[in-house]
DNA sequence: ATGAAAGCGCTAACAG
DNA sequence: CTGTTAGCGCTTTCAT
């Protein structure tokens, strides 16, 4: 039953009234079990139960410091490869009795800084995802907050890589066992660790390959981009393209049909996350499909561990990506 | 420039201590600037910026009674439709500073409760998306917390409708228009407003056009429904359909291509929200657009300014719907 | 095992 | 305009 609010709220001094005994005895019960006598914590249970109280967060904080919340920063809530962040940091983080804030960053550095400002004093830590903070910074803002970083890994601070390098490799692979020779990648923000890792890995498997790889400048990761990006990489003259993120990827489908280039006969794409929609999208977007909710559980639990236990314990390895190939990539078309 | 954590926490103290002056004097000079003179005010927030002061949210609240944070609580933080009531609750709320707590009920009204409990302490208010708990239970809980709703109205509550069910009379007239006959409109949830209002409009305006409605039992609003509600509506025979959300329609679309059920040609399918991927799902989904971050706004404000000053405004209108047609429909083939 | 008491950081009367 | 004082609800020594 809710109760009404002009009887205010439930406090541990009517409990303790209630119960006849004192707010200390009341606070052990609800939070130390052990450190009182079964029957009056069954009592104080009971009477909690009936009364309808709830611990204040605000007073639990500023006595013991910790605030039972922990923020979650990612760069675009409408990117739909942090559905499975949200919702696999949300459910680990209920079940430990947590709140969530979700902050949207919206891709700037600047509003970055300040949430993590306004964050400081009211979480006890913060899941960090695809942070376009630099080094530094991070590791500066982890001395005073404790943070994990998800595809993000900055030197001594805890971090769960989402994205494995493989994948890319896996699409390069792919393009060339199709008969593609000039292939280009198409950048994301500058800086981003998947995308660093990306160009790493394709530089150096692209000459082993025997392919040509062109790398294009970075742009930021939304649909937004999409149509330069694909007027781009026409110009570089490539057959085939991997592309830093699905969003971006799905917008540049529409601009090769726009501009009369036909995928995947005349221009190959590859995509990078497996987002709702690149099964759907025409033609469906071959793409590097890394599970995303499992590496986001991780992190909080990493941070959960570290707050409870003040250690940093190392995260298990991300589970592997792989190429899941659908109709917008096929061999490159003979030239007449 | 960042704090060490080792120098502990910069406090309304220290602040204090360092200008010569009391406590109080601080807090006014940092939350009533005209209370306290010119002076003081420049030298306080000057200490307070040099120190990097950052306000105790817990402190506050304790005192206050203000936590300076709000709830949104969304069914299904998966669904795209969603994305414009985050990002627009989220903008009003950080320009007025302040915090938003994200919670995913998962579309279940347990979950809504249970949050709303742990909520109940913590914000100042909270705006409910698509709830789907009962009207009576809104209506206690609005006596304890604030409540803003979108998307569903209760007596005495205040509330934003995001849709209008005149999209849903714009959608039957368009397939009354290309000729349809018997026309299935595929339910949502049991407990949702726009779906009890979109039956009612659809139900009253189908006879004036002719139209032979059929209604289907209700479905849980997500992709995995489509299947079921495709086979539905070909079990009723009826040739064109309008259905409960976009993120079902483009699950029937598949279904329907599945059962070699070509659309729009044997099969003309109208969606509602024009979803992020509704315009390059295959075929592209024709559907009832309705802008949800503008009233996403204004249900923030509404909270806002509610709480600020005792007072329940009403909101503006809600923009109206408006019908996006893409291929998804088109006249019924003639029987042969 | 329980109680008494001291704050945590801040706001809000109430004095001056 | 500013200082003094009392809590807000809770946890946490320190006694008992």
């Amino acid at each position: 039953m809710v109760k009404d609010a002009t009887q205010g709220e439930v406090t541990l001094q009517d409990l303790a009234t209630e119960c006849g005994v004192a707010v200390s005895t009341v606070s052990r019960a609800l939070t130390r079990p052990d450190r009182v006598s079964e029957s009056t914590r069954a009592r104080i249970v009971a009477a909690a139960e009936r009364l309808g109280y709830e611990p204040s967060v605000a007073g639990r904080a500023l006595s013991s410091g910790r605030t039972q919340t922990i923020g979650l920063m990612v760069p675009d809530v409408t990117n739909p490869y942090f559905f499975g962040i949200i919702r696999g940091t949300q459910s680990q983080l209920r079940a430990a009795g947590y709140a969530h804030v979700l902050v949207d960053t919206e891709e700037s550095a600047a509003l970055e800084e300040e949430s993590l400002r306004r964050l400081r004093r009211s979480c006890d830590g913060v899941i960090l995802a695809a942070s376009r903070l630099g080094a530094e910074e991070i590791a500066a803002w982890d001395r005073v907050l404790p943070l994990v970083l998800l595809n993000r890994s900055v030197e001594g601070v805890a971090s769960v890589e989402v994205d494995s390098p493989d994948g890319a490799r896996q699409a390069l692979d792919h393009l060339v066992s199709l008969g593609h020779r000039r292939i280009a990648y198409v950048r994301g923000p500058a800086g981003s660790g998947p995308d660093r890792h990306r160009r790493e890995v394709l530089g150096a498997t692209a000459p082993r390959y025997g392919a040509d790889l062109v790398v294009t400048d970075p742009f930021a990761p939304t649909s937004a981009s999409g149509p330069a990006a694909a007027d781009t990489v026409l110009r570089l003259g490539a057959t085939a393209c991997i592309v830093f993120n699905d969003l971006m990827a799905i917008s540049m489908l529409r601009r090769f049909a726009d501009r009369g280039v036909d995928v995947p006969g005349a221009m190959s794409v590859v995509g990078c996350d497996d987002i709702f929609g690149a099964d759907f999208c025409n033609p469906p977007l071959t793409t590097v499909t890394v599970p995303t909710e499992r590496p986001a559980r991780t992190a909080a639990a990493l941070l959960l561990d570290r707050l409870r236990t003040g250690r940093r314990i190392s995260p298990e390895r991300p589970l592997p990506a792989h190429l899941t190939i659908r109709e917008s990539s096929a061999p490159p078309r003979r030239d007449p």
